[in-house]
RNA sequence: GGAGAAAUACCCAAGUGGUGAAGGGGCUCCCCUGCUAAGGGAGUAGGUCGGGUAACCGGCGCGAGGGUUCAAAUCCCUCUUUCUCCGCCA
């Protein structure tokens, strides 16, 4: 939710703002200023009868108790009443349209963040380089299923499209990663969150996925129940609800957390013949770390969460790029946003592994998340989130980058212990 | 899934239609005291929305949302959550 006084203040700065996204919503916009501005007047009015209203509710008592005909003043209230009765149904219209176009305005930028869509992005830094191989390297795809670490036919039989099995030595190195990534999230003091996978229609409208983009995720439902929950798409949906509806102290801030959960996606009319295996499914896991910030504690805290998830990948080993996205390819609720992109060889293009972002205020402000400061008043806190890391593109730049002449894939050092020492998948005999 | 009970402030808790939602604990401040304990006094319904330069004024607010009424924590309906018992179950 953007601040309404902001748009009170200085409406052409968010007009501006939006179209660094490459979105018009000027007439949105003016429609918020439009309705704002006739609620407050009828806020005032009604408010003004009520009072009046209160006032005579207090009289009849006293009246009563000295015998004094109270009929006219009651006949008086019904009146009173019955007008307060349609201003407040007119103030109900119009709070529910202003909520709905507040709803539809996405996140400010930061200002350092470039204007346009995706193709403005920066990248910020290379890390390694680009393997070069002294022989035909295959793709992900084929050397998953020649080592027999992902079942593709067998997860399109059991789950449908877009559905894989991770096995063997794929089910211990997807194990080994995520292993590997809590643990070094807990030695940074990081809180573990196994939180719940369905999630009521709230968690998803405070992390600014609803209204919008209710159609991406999965939906349950049981024919015979009106009860309707949905399938985290992130972790991060759920984690920035820890608190909602909180006030938090000073001394608590800032949260850090962390999930291990699959992210369930729709991905409808997403696929392309690209992304074979497992760049884009249905289902993959994930550990996602989430920030709850004071104001001034945001920016250090951005670092920090780039920061880690870029070393999970440097110690991997992986040749990798961060970018810095430009305000068309920011997230609905997020300012800013670097993605951590790991080299996939046979498709010759950088993948996201990692998406680290500032939400600011934003879904804090949807979420009703505050802390007190030190000047005693309430702030909204700031939140914000990143992967660290998605495995389901981990993996196959791990098989592409490492792989070995036989069609062997070496073992990243550090994922060793968690694979019983193995340091190296071979082809099945 | 069935039956029943409950939800009031930081915590416990009273309150079955009428002015300002009891009381206790805790917390904050003050007094007493050489210090501590004990004791005495005062404050403590958070918030949020609207108006105002401000002091301040007003609306809402007893789990959420509706309804009845001149008037609702209190009566009625729907929902959410928690607890107890029964059933099922890893």
């Amino acid at each position: 939710m953007v601040d309404i006084n902001l748009i009170r203040r200085n409406p052409d700065l968010v007009k501006a703002n939006i179209k660094k996204r490459e979105m018009n919503l000027d007439d949105v916009v003016d429609a918020i200023l439009e309705v704002d501005a006739k609620r407050r007047g009828l806020t005032g009015s009604t408010e003004a009868m009520k009072a009046e209203q209160n006032a005579c509710t207090k009289k009849i008592p006293a009246m009563k108790k000295a015998g004094e005909d109270v009929a006219p003043v009651m006949a008086e209230m019904k009146a009173l009443s019955e007008k307060i009765k349609a201003a407040a149904a007119e103030l109900g219209e119009l709070e529910e349209k202003q909520k709905e176009l507040m709803l539809s305005l996405p996140n400010m930028p930061d200002e350092d963040v470039v204007a346009g869509g995706k193709e403005q992005n920066v990248p910020v830094h290379y890390f390694g380089e680009q393997p070069k191989f002294d022989f035909e390297p295959k793709n992900h795809v084929d050397l998953c299923e020649s080592l027999g670490m992902i079942d593709y036919p067998r997860g399109a039989k059991v789950g449908g499209n877009g559905a894989w099995i991770y096995r063997g030595a794929g089910a211990r190195l997807e194990w080994a990663l995520l292993n590997f990534f809590v643990n070094e999230h807990l030695a940074d003091g990081y809180e573990l969150i196994l939180p719940p996978h369905m999630l009521n229609y709230e968690c998803g409208y405070v992390a600014g996925q609803f209204p919008k983009f209710s159609d991406e995720v999965y939906w349950i439902q049981n024919p015979t129940s009106a009860d309707k929950k949905f399938m985290l798409p992130t972790a991060e949906t759920v984690l920035v609800n820890l608190h909602r509806d909180e006030i938090l102290t000073l001394d608590e801030l800032p949260k850090k957390y962390i999930a291990y959960t699959p992210c369930y996606r729709r991905e409808a009319g997403s696929y392309r013949s690209e992304e074979r295996g497992m760049i884009r499914g249905h289902q993959f896991n994930k550990v996602e770390m989430v920030q709850y910030t004071t104001e001034d504690g945001s920016d250090a805290a951005f670092e920090e969460l780039v920061g880690k998830a870029e070393r999970l990948v440097q110690e991997l080993g992986l040749h990798y790029r961060l970018s810095k996205l430009a305000a068309g390819d920011c997230s609905f609720s997020m300012a800013k946003t670097y993605d951590i992109e790991v080299w996939i060889p046979s498709m010759g293009i950088y993948k996201e592994v990692s998406s680290a972002s500032n939400a600011r205020a934003y879904q804090a402000r949807r979420g009703n998340i505050k802390y007190r400061g030190e000047d005693k008043k309430l702030h909204f806190a700031h939140t914000l989130n990143a992967s660290g890391l998605a495995t389901s593109r981990v993996m196959p730049a791990i098989v592409e980058q490492f792989q070995n002449a036989d069609g062997s894939v070496t073992v990243p050092e550090v994922l060793r212990k968690y694979m019983g020492g193995q340091e190296v998948i071979k082809p099945q005999e």
